[in-house]
Parts: structure tokens; C-alpha cells; sequence
DNA sequence: CAATTAATGTGCGAACTGGTACAATAATTA
DNA sequence: TAATTATTGTACCAGTTCGCACATTAATTG
């Protein structure tokens, strides 16, 4: 089953080494964040990771992506496995607000915290940060538009309009998780919207 | 009426060159910024720069106030002056957007793009951002309290749910601009969200 | 075992970083 | 005018940054 490569293997677990990368930028942001704090962090030194990975933007994007893909899966198994849309809405987002706030220190969504910062000087990070708010829309409005026709929801409830409303509650929940507010209180913030974006 | 102080005079204007330094925190965020690109913004060498406003996390702070309390002074002028609650928060809501999408690329909120990132590493950031939030929800709950007691919003309106969503809509508005979204998109999204959020 | 391939690890260098010492300059005041 | 005060500007420093050249190590392949 493992097909070993012809030279030297590596002495690194790819995944591993990525998480630990992606740690790094959640707390320190992209900009601030050094290719030294990445080699200690990954337990490798700056040339095996650049001919590795490449540089520090390429980096980067592998753990924003790495990062985004497991809240879209998150948002698979809340939002969509849950039959009841009111439940699921409010189970993904405490999913979220689980990974905002998990680890020692609370640090929000990795996306609205390192992303949008870098987001006015790196076109690519731009272009990356536009694509996953697209993609949670289109998740959410899929999930919306299926609830309408199951009947799950308010006559003349609008997708369109609540989509992006409802994926604003997201926005917040990292602003205010890493501004440094209280789980009890973001909690609340969810019940309470999932009651409002779904009236 | 001028009262010239004793020595050499300042060669510069502080209003003009913390606005200078202001922007480039705004667009760079506050880590990428160096003194020499502030030194450069502000037409000062690093020495005046140092001597007149300190260290880099010092002037930095110094431009958070003056956006934030920019952004207070507008919620004066358009919630608090205009006394029909759904008028007054759809301004609000427009002069936030037009500070955030102003000049040649849209940056978003100053305080949501750039301090958010750095509040993880820097706990007086991180303070100043509560603060601000703080501020911003105090004053929602204020003038939808007054509304409530001028019967302007529907029996049963609870302001603690609503104030914290309708921050929210601003943590949206400054994220999806620095994102890139179109400014009718937006405009959109604030019209729904003045319905949803005093409905 | 020799050749090949692919990784690791040492060490360097040029540029940039935040910050400061110190001399020069330009005003007020006695 | 001399002394004082405050700002400006030159030059520098020590530390950090990204990136790479080059030698070394460890596996597969013929």
C-alpha cells in the first residue's frame, strides 16, 4: 500500500505539519507571522519547508484552505444532516463558535481574522476570502431554498435576503469571540438570531 | 490667538499626518506596517515620528480612536438626529458603508480589519476592540430604547436580542467590502437587514 | 555496490525592522 | 545677543526577515 518515494523520505507528516502551520498564522496573522515562527512551529527548518510547501503565501493559502474545507464539512454535518432547519442552523453554529473559541486563547474564525486583514494588499488572499464567503452563501441558500419546499419555514420567507444575514451571525461570532467576549454570551447570540433569521 | 510654544516649531500638521498614518494602518493592517512606510505617509523622518507620538503600537492606537470616534460621531448624526428609528439606522448603516468602500479600494471598517487580527497578540488592542464594540451596542441599545418608549418598534421588540445583531450587520458590511463585494450588493443587504433587524 | 533521487541541515547574505544617539536648526525669552 | 527650548535630520545599531547555495544524509533502482 505505501509506495515509498525514490529519495530520502520525508521526515514530516504533511497533515501535521500543515495544522501546525495553520496555528501559527490563526494567532498571529499573516503578516506577522515569520517563516522562523513557522519552522519552530513545524518542527522543520525554513529550507526543507520552502522546498516543500514554497513560500509563505503559498503556505498560507494551503492552511486557509485546509481550514475553510473543514467548516464547509462542519456545515455538512450540522446544517444538512439535521432535518429540522431551525436545529441545524443553530447546531452549525455552535459548531463554529466551538472552533472559535477552542484552544487556550479564543481566536475566531481563521478566515475573517488573518484573511480580510491581508485581503487589501494580496489579491490572491482577496480572491480566496471572496470565494469561501460565496460558498458558505451558497450552502446556506441551498439549505434555505430546501427548507422552503419541505414547507419548513415562514410564507414569504426571502432566501435571498436572509442568506447573507444569516451568515453574518458568523461574522460576528468571530469579531466579538476574538474581541474576547464571553461563550455565554455569543450562545445567547446564536439562539437569538436562528430565531430572527428564520422568522 | 496663536500661542507659539518655545522652541523650533512643528513642521507639521497632527491632525493631517495622523490621518496619513491612519490610512496606511487601514489598508496594511497594523503589523505589515513599517515606521519607514508611516515615515513616508506621514512626510516625517522615523526620529520626529518617535519623539512626537511615541512607538508604532502607541500611534497605532492613536488612529483607532480617531476612526472609531469618527464612526461614533456619524451615529450621532444619522441614528440619533433622525428621529423615524428605521430612517436613522438605514443612514447609519449607508455612512458606515460609505467610509468602508471610500477611496480607490474599498477597506472596510479600520477597527473590524485591522484590529481584530491583532487583538490575539497585542492585549491592549485587543481592549481597544472591546471597547469599541462596547461603545457601539450601548449606543444601539439607547436609541432603541427611546423608540421603544416612543412606541416606534413592535410590541414584544426585546433590545438586548436586536442590538447585537444589528452590530452585526456592520461586522458583515466591513467584511464583504474588504472582500470586494459590489456596493449594490451591499446597499441591498443593509435595506434587509433595517426590515429584519426592527421587525 | 554504484548511480540516482529526494529529502535534511548548516550557514550565509542582503535587505529591512524598530529604535536611538547626537548634531544641527529654528524659534522664544531674558 | 546669549541662553534656553524644542523640533528636525543624519547616522547608526542590533536584531530579524526571507531566501538560497551547498554539503549531507537516506532511501530506491539497476
Amino acid at each position: 500500500m505505501e509506495k515509498r518515494s525514490r529519495g530520502r523520505p520525508k521526515q514530516f507528516d504533511e497533515a501535521k505539519v500543515l495544522a501546525a502551520a495553520g496555528r501559527v498564522f490563526w494567532q498571529k496573522g499573516y503578516s506577522a507571522t515569520s517563516l522562523d515562527d513557522l519552522a519552530v512551529a513545524m518542527e522543520m527548518n525554513r529550507p526543507s519547508i520552502y522546498r516543500a510547501f514554497g513560500d509563505k503565501q503559498t503556505i498560507y493559502l494551503k492552511t486557509l484552505s485546509i481550514f475553510s474545507t473543514q467548516m464547509e464539512l462542519a456545515m455538512e454535518a450540522t446544517l444538512f444532516a439535521e432535518h429540522d432547519i431551525r436545529k441545524g442552523l443553530g447546531q452549525f453554529y455552535r459548531a463554529a463558535l466551538k472552533v472559535y473559541t477552542e484552544g487556550e486563547q479564543p481566536l475566531g474564525c481563521m478566515v475573517m481574522s488573518t484573511a480580510v486583514p491581508a485581503a487589501a494588499t494580496h489579491p490572491e488572499i482577496q480572491n480566496d476570502l471572496s470565494q469561501v464567503i460565496k460558498n458558505i452563501d451558497n450552502k446556506l441558500k441551498r439549505r434555505f431554498q430546501q427548507a422552503m419546499t419541505a414547507k419548513a419555514l415562514p410564507e414569504g420567507f426571502d432566501v435571498a435576503t436572509r442568506v447573507p444575514i444569516a451568515q453574518g451571525v458568523l461574522h460576528s461570532l468571530s469579531i466579538r469571540a476574538r474581541a474576547g467576549e464571553s461563550k455565554a454570551k455569543l450562545k445567547k447570540m446564536i439562539d437569538d438570531s436562528v430565531n430572527l433569521v428564520l422568522s
